[in-house]
DNA sequence: TTGTAAGCGTTATCAG
DNA sequence: CTGATAACGCTTACAA
């Protein structure tokens, strides 16, 4: 392992010199630096940066918990947070919660011994009222700034979250506007946002939620064979299938039923991925890397104390309607598709 | 900052039983054990990696370079590589080199100054030639152990590869059981071993490949119009999609083209996913969870110097097929599921 | 502008 | 079984 030691011996100065050398900082002469760099490059000398953590009490090093990597999303935002931090010079260091209250507290007591600076949390949702408050008030008073992305979870954190009442408002009123009526919302537990903007999108417009067309999959529960008999027990015109795995449900019970899309329902997915468009699904996009940068940059104001307010951040971000071929317009009989 | 001083104080005793009693080494008696204990427990303390790293040159740390985010394989493999490392108390820094060599240089780098134990490489795949061999070289001589996975692209490290040739090889042979004989394998460039099986397949049923069925895309060029035209000249009555990315091109011609599967035409994908399961895809599934535990498990073998050969060691993992209703069996006029 | 030396929080060695 | 102390490689006052 060569040192700053070995390199300032070669080059016939101090450590102090090639320490300044190598971050730039304090007064330092263009010739010393020089016979440093030379000498560094002969030796393939590279700072230790778990020496300099350790002394700067700084290391410089992000942590990111995912909840649920069955989310493909969530590994797509994981590249932007990475490529965004490395950029600023900040390693990141992932776990995966895998939905766990448990293994979440795993994962926080894992970043904080690893001296990390900051954390992005994915939360898991609280079970029977239980959630890791303890946990993380004793990492913010370890002085490791947390902040939670997707989920409001933790009133003290800042947050970056997705504006899911507009996205599904959006949905929504896309789907009346095309003479839709008898839409189903289905979601797992504890979207009440989505729900929010759903029913919004319906007083809006002067109409009423469809008896039981509020569909919420309980944790595990047989989700194929509930959205089979509301299908059929309600006829709905359309569907806002609000995560990706209720995406893949909603479609098969499509098939099983052998409902025609969008002939016979249409159907608005949240989460855009390369499978939707290549299904000609409609959805609700994320502006990923926009999110990946936020968040990033968000924590990192904190971290260096840029950021002045006391109070918790919350950042929300926009969505978008991206259309594509499975939503019928009910004011014309044909579909101008198809 | 609380420290095992901090610690050792409160305990009545000295920093060595703080550290003996938080690495259950050397000898401590049940006694002062419990009293460091509950000082530790009072005062939330938690060893310090950096400090621990430092000393003892070892950061029990891996880092992990993925090439391509894209591929939805690689992030569920990023998660079973986490979750095996955590278990065996390691943590993981991942770093998205995003197929570019240059990015890959600076992984790479990254790794080296946070002194990383391991180094678990998907690598690029050089271009004009180029390569990162030689920075490979430095960090092998800094005493980091690199692992490559899924490409074989540099002589000296050990490998944990799928046995591409085996997939193919039961993927073409399955198919040409069913009767089919002009048969298009699509793949991206590099893929020689994928086509080998797929070759084989052919000779070992005495059959011959047809002339211009193997469909290999250059990597800028426009898949769709390649394999269109592809299509509609050969008029193939199967197809092996070869990754994940050609699988959405594929399906994306057969859309345009109006081919119906498995009427028209039979697929089979590699990479299994939801969406393909979703699909009705047959695929070529790989074993990801127990290809992250291998790929950990040689890593720290390695490591730990438990592995005693000099030389690179291989690690192939098999592969299975899934079958789905993708796949028409020409031997009789109506296939069995339609 | 440069060098000296103390200290960051651990662990290993050695003496008790 | 326990404690004192010297490292690990770096940064930063402070002195020169």
């Amino acid at each position: 392992m060569v040192t700053s030691l070995d390199v300032a011996k070669m080059a016939n100065v101090s450590v102090s010199s090639v320490s300044r050398t190598f971050q730039g900082k304090g007064y330092i002469s263009n010739d010393t630096k020089l016979k440093v760099l030379e000498a560094a490059h002969k030796l393939g000398y590279t700072p230790n940066l778990l020496a300099r953590s350790l002394r700067n009490n700084r290391s410089k090093t992000i942590g990111l918990i995912i909840s649920n990597i069955d989310n493909t999303f969530y590994s797509d935002i994981a590249k932007y947070i990475e490529m965004e931090l490395r950029k600023l010079d900040y390693r990141l260091i992932v776990t995966y919660s895998d939905r766990s209250l448990e293994q979440e507290r795993n994962c926080l007591e894992l970043l904080s011994s690893s001296r990390v600076d900051g954390i992005i949390l994915i939360p898991v949702k609280p079970q029977k009222s239980k959630s890791n408050l303890k946990y993380i008030d004793a990492l913010i008073r370890q002085n490791i700034i947390i902040l939670q992305a997707f989920h409001r979870q933790y009133e003290a954190l800042d947050s970056v979250i997705i504006d899911d009442y507009n996205g599904s408002y959006l949905a929504t009123n896309y789907l009346i506007n095309n003479g839709h009526v008898n839409i189903i919302s289905v979601q797992g537990e504890g979207n009440v946002i989505k729900l929010d903007g759903y029913t919004q999108a319906f007083t809006d417009n002067g109409l009423q939620v469809g008896k039981n067309n509020i569909l919420t999959i309980p944790s595990h529960a047989d989700a194929i064979d509930i959205i089979s008999r509301t299908f059929v027990e309600n006829r709905p015109t359309a569907v806002i299938a609000n995560d990706n795995r209720i995406t893949l449900d909603v479609l098969k019970v499509c098939k099983s039923l052998n409902l025609k899309i969008p002939d016979q329902i249409s159907i608005i997915a949240h989460d855009d991925s390369a499978w939707l468009n290549q299904m000609g699904l409609s959805s609700i996009q994320k502006p990923k890397e926009t999110i990946g940068r936020a968040i990033c940059n968000n924590l990192l104001n904190r971290i260096n104390a840029v950021t002045a307010s006391t109070d918790p951040i919350t950042l929300k971000m926009e969505t978008s309607l991206i259309m594509r071929r499975s939503i019928k317009n009910l004011h014309f009989p044909k579909p101008d598709i198809s």
